[in-house]
DNA sequence: CTGAAAGCGCTTACAG
DNA sequence: CTGAAAGCGCTTACAG
């Protein structure tokens, strides 16, 4: 059963195929009476129009690739930021009309297939979430000539981005802690080819650079099981700490797991902070203080940034502000 | 800056359209030096097909829809199976060389927009997610001719579907807590438009009338909150209960929140078992007994439904198996 | 094995 | 305001 074509509800409804289009595409220079004629055949017939046939004139698909380019330990796709980012930007992208392509950039293969994809005519931009500093995807997807944005920051120098301020909000964790009156604070890294990872490193960095005090860190990779395992390193390399930023909640939630096994209280013994405030670190034993990025804020602002590009507009860089959620860990 | 055409890589190669077109979409019976010529004036161009045209007449997209179908509380999508089913179901279908348009149903407009999506062409089939039990949409979909699938069950006769054997699992976890000797095994169900949710409670239920125990029960929607709150309400309605079920982790993530507000020790004043074994389970305190579902197997057992149903297939159920994961929460 | 030609289902100047 | 016609970029019988 093949579903209907212009030609048909033109048929029924006794005029041109010019018309239908024009009453489909709701043109205003149509007579009452023809429209009216025209919508009835269109509900009668059940007409929808063919996207391909539709795209292929106005070169137009209102959908946009949003593709999640993640390391291949899935550190990003696992996160309880995958839902929190993929849905609002569905959103976002939603109200403004354009359908969400998903797609998961992993294995060089798959990487292959979004470019060819994007270059395929099939979206009017894309979106970038979660890529390595390193990514040559960005640049890559930049060269089709089609609009792209990325979710944070990428090193493709055409690329715009929206980004946290990483490294504030690091900072914003460590000089807490120093008021709560911490001596010898660590911290777990996230993967140091992430530039989030990198910048919050950074911050803490410069926090206790103003004190004067050392540096403390352990390697991670944003995974729990990586928090609870720098943690249990952290331990051995300094008995004497007495706090932790993580750079992330999942490995401030392993570094808590590892502190309750050896017996360490928080936040008496040592504190710790996260970062990102997801939804657990709110039911975690003792709550979690976090440093709270507004994701879906971030993600509004990336559809905003892309869906300029698209119209034709201006290519800013765009940094978002953070807060700290004090709650009982530290 | 446009791309490329048959056209031109037809000129340049000094060939027909229709070999450049056998060329590109390999077929066998072409001369070698030719395919020689075509192939290198497409490298030279960077010759990529349109995808429009190429749907126009092939009638096929190799895109995929992914409807994830929401309640208005966001239950689905907020949890951390969302990220696992979204993932599972891409990689599966990416293998088979689909595209995954994902697209998000909470409102009715949006509702509007799937089908007018799916009825357009845009995709060879539609996989569906996380359905009410009562919920239009299957139906309204598989009326377009196109194949369905549900990753759940839904109330549509002629969509299949993949569903975990939820009463069994269910099951499972109350004569665990019966073994372990307890006596007053009380339930937080999910939201009862949910098949899931109605099927666990089943399974509660039939299990506990086995041993001629009474059913205590508290209603919940899935997320943590509401399980925090349902375990508030349960202990006010039994104080001597033993022991819980959650039909969900998140549920039961709040339920031992509750507990050690009210300072209740699990296990050895209320045994607590969830449903899902997410990973945040692992790292809860006690760790939490969990029903194992294997998401990530549903989601491919799904992906091959629709697949086959693609191909021309037969439309059987499926149902998946359930382990309990034992944790020190029981 | 190759090419000329028709056609997929739309939109959009262009006349009228 | 409306319609006839061209054209978007491909694939695919059909001859040869």
């Amino acid at each position: 059963m093949r579903r209907p074509t212009l030609e048909v509800v033109a048929a029924r409804a006794g005029v041109s195929r010019s018309s239908v289009s024009r009453v489909v595409n709701g043109e205003a220079t149509v007579a009452p009476e023809i429209r009216e004629v025209v919508m009835r055949a269109v509900r009668e017939l059940g007409y929808v129009p063919n996207a391909a046939a539709r795209n292929l004139v106005t070169r137009r698909t209102h959908a946009v690739a949003v593709v999640v380019a993640d390391p291949p330990q899935g550190v990003v796709s696992d996160d309880p930021l995958f839902s929190t980012v993929v849905r609002a930007v569905s959103r976002e992208l939603e109200a403004a009309g354009k359908q969400v392509v998903l797609m998961l950039a992993e294995s060089d293969r798959s990487r292959a297939r979004v470019e060819e994809y994007v270059a395929g005519g099939h979206v009017d931009g894309v979106m970038l979430v979660a890529l390595h500093g390193t990514d040559p995807l960005p640049a890559a997807l930049a060269r089709t000539g089609l609009p792209v944005a990325s979710f944070n920051r990428t090193c493709a120098p055409d690329v715009p981005y929206v980004e946290l301020d990483n490294a504030a909000g690091a900072a914003l964790a460590v000089r807490h802690l120093l008021e709560r009156g911490r001596r010898r604070i660590a911290t777990i890294t996230g993967p140091l080819d992430l530039f989030e990872a990198r910048e919050r490193l950074d911050g803490y960095r410069a926090a206790l650079r103003d004190t004067g005090r050392r540096s403390i860190v352990a390697l991670g990779d944003f995974t729990r099981a990586s928090g609870a395992e720098a943690m249990r390193q952290l331990l051995e390399d300094d008995p004497e700490l007495d706090a932790v930023f993580a750079a992330n909640d999942l490995m401030a939630i392993g570094a808590l797991r590892t502190l309750r096994q050896v017996g360490l209280r928080v936040p008496e013994d040592v504190a710790v902070v996260g970062f990102d405030d997801i939804e657990a670190a709110a039911y975690t034993v003792p709550a979690l203080t976090s440093v709270r990025s507004p994701m879906a804020d971030q993600a509004r602002a990336t559809v905003r940034l892309l869906l300029g590009l698209i119209e034709g507009g201006s290519r800013d860089r765009v940094v978002m502000p953070n807060a700290l959620v004090v709650r009982d860990s530290s």
